[in-house]
DNA sequence: ACCTGAACACCGTTCAAGT
DNA sequence: ACCTGAACACCGTTCAAGT
C-alpha cells in the first residue's frame, strides 16, 4: 500500500527491539535512570531513528507499559477459563496479576508512572487508546466472572453494589497489596513481616467473604485452589519463577 | 553550641519556605516538572544555599513525602480518639487517609514516588529514618484499634491472621482505593463511574465484614458514622475540601 | 561560616546534510 | 524515504571567589 523502503515487518522488528532495550536499561537503573542516549549506545541505530518511532520518551514509557497490560490479559483470560466455580475464577484472576508482577516487576512500576499525566499527555493518541482498549479487556474478564457467580447464585450482589463497583473493589484490593509488597519500593514497618503470596490470598479472601461470595474461607479450603492454579494453568509460570529465584540464591 | 552566624529558627524558615516553594512547582507541573532552577526563580536564594539544605534533588522529594505522612499521622492519631467502636474508629482511620489524599493530591503521589530506590537511595539517612519513623507511628495508630477491637470482643481474628496481617490488609485495600481514584491518574475503564467516598466507604466495610470486624453492614449503617466524623473530628477539614470545591466549580 | 552563580556534564529533541 | 549525528536548550551538581 504506502511505498515504504523498509517494510513493516523489519520496521516492527525493530521496534521490538528498541522497546526490550530501552527495558532492559530501566530494569538496571530503574524509569528515572532510562535516557535515550542510553538505548541508542545499546542498539545499531541512531537518535533519530528512536524518534521517528516514538514521539517522545513518555511515548516510549506509554508503548512499553501498553506490551505489559497485552501480556497480562492473555493471563486473565487463561484465569477466567481456569475449571472451577466462580469464586475460584476470581481468586485465578488475582493470582495470576501478582504472578505477572513478580515475572515482571520493571513493568509493574511502569504502569503506574505511565498513568501520571505528564508522561499520558506527551504519549501519542494512538498508544493513549490503545492503552484504554486494553484495560477495557482486562474489566471484561473479571465482568464475566462476576456474571458466572450471579448466575450460578454463588454471588448476591449486595442491594448498594453493582458489578462494575465489585469488580473496582477487588482490582484496588489486588493493586493495593501488589504495590505496597513490591519488591521496588522500600520495606519498612509492617510491610517487614509480609510474603506476597500468602497476603495476596488473605487479602481476597478477605474481599470476597466480604462481598458474600460463596463457597465461604470456612466453607472450602482456597490453599488447594491454589495448588492447583500452580500445577495446572500458571504451571510454566511457577517454573519460570522458581527458576529465577534459584538463580538468586 | 554550633557557632552558626544564621540561627535554626532562620534556617528551618528558609528550608519551609523552599519546601513550600517546591510543592507549588510539582502542583503546577507534576513531579517530572520540578527543577532547582524554577525553584531558585521562585526564591530570593540561589542554588547553592539549596543544596545547602538537600543533598540533592531526591533528597528534597523526600522531605516533602515526610511533611506530608507527618501531617497524616496527626489524622491518625484524632481518628484514633473517636468516640465510636472499634469498626467506626478504623472507618474514621481509612476516612481520614481519604480526607488527607484530596486535600494535598500531589503529596499523595510523592510518597509512591519517593519509596522508589532512585530516589530513596540518593537521599541522606536522617530523612529515611526519619521515613521510617512516621510510618511506625501510622501503625501504631491502626494497632491500637485492632486491639481495642479485640479487648471489646467485636473483633475476633481468624486463626491464621495477626494484628499486623489485619493492619495491612486495611491498609493495603485503602491505599489502592485511594491510588486509583487519584486525580492525578487517567481515569480509564471502570474507574469512570467510581466516586472515591462512595467506594472508600463500601471497600472498608467489605473488608471489616470479611475481617469479621462486628458490628457487620446489616447490624448497623456506616454511612451514619461517617456523617459523625465530617460534622464532628474532621469538620474542618471538610469546610476546607468543600471550599475549594466550591473554588473550583 | 555561609552565600553566590559561573561552569561542567548530561539529556531530550530537532533538523540540515547525506544516502 | 529514511537515517545520521551535530547542535541546542535545559537541568543537576560542584566549587572557586566573594562577604
Amino acid at each position: 500500500m504506502s511505498p515504504r523502503i523498509i517494510d513493516d515487518a523489519t520496521r516492527e522488528a525493530r521496534e521490538t527491539e528498541l522497546l526490550q532495550t530501552a527495558l532492559s536499561v530501566i530494569a538496571k537503573e530503574g524509569v528515572s535512570g532510562l535516557t535515550i542516549d542510553k538505548v541508542v549506545a545499546l542498539v545499531p541505530y541512531s537518535k533519530g531513528t528512536v524518534y521517528n518511532h516514538f514521539s517522545c520518551k513518555e511515548d516510549l514509557l506509554t508503548a512499553l507499559c501498553n506490551n505489559h497490560v497485552r501480556q497480562l490479559a492473555e493471563l486473565f483470560h487463561r484465569a477466567a477459563r481456569f475449571d472451577g466455580n466462580s469464586r475460584e475464577q476470581m481468586l485465578a484472576i488475582g493470582f495470576s496479576y501478582m504472578l505477572h508482577s513478580q515475572l515482571n516487576p520493571t513493568e509493574f512500576m511502569l504502569v503506574i508512572s505511565a498513568k501520571t499525566p505528564s508522561v499520558r499527555e506527551k504519549s501519542t493518541q494512538k498508544r493513549q487508546e490503545e492503552h484504554l482498549a486494553l484495560e477495557h479487556d482486562l474489566l471484561g474478564c473479571i465482568l464475566q466472572i462476576i456474571n458466572n457467580g450471579l448466575s450460578s447464585g454463588e454471588l448476591e450482589l449486595a442491594p448498594h453494589l453493582t458489578p462494575a463497583q465489585v469488580a473496582f473493589s477487588l482490582w484496588a484490593m489486588s493493586f493495593g497489596t501488589i504495590a505496597l509488597l513490591h519488591e521496588s519500593l522500600d520495606r519498612c514497618s509492617v510491610r517487614t513481616e509480609m510474603e506476597l503470596e500468602r497476603e495476596m490470598l488473605n487479602h481476597s479472601n478477605i474481599a470476597l467473604d466480604g462481598l458474600g461470595w460463596r463457597p465461604f474461607t470456612g466453607e472450602h479450603d482456597s490453599s488447594e485452589t491454589i495448588q492447583r492454579l500452580k500445577e495446572g494453568i500458571f504451571a510454566a509460570e511457577m517454573a519460570e519463577l522458581n527458576s529465577r529465584l534459584s538463580l538468586t540464591d
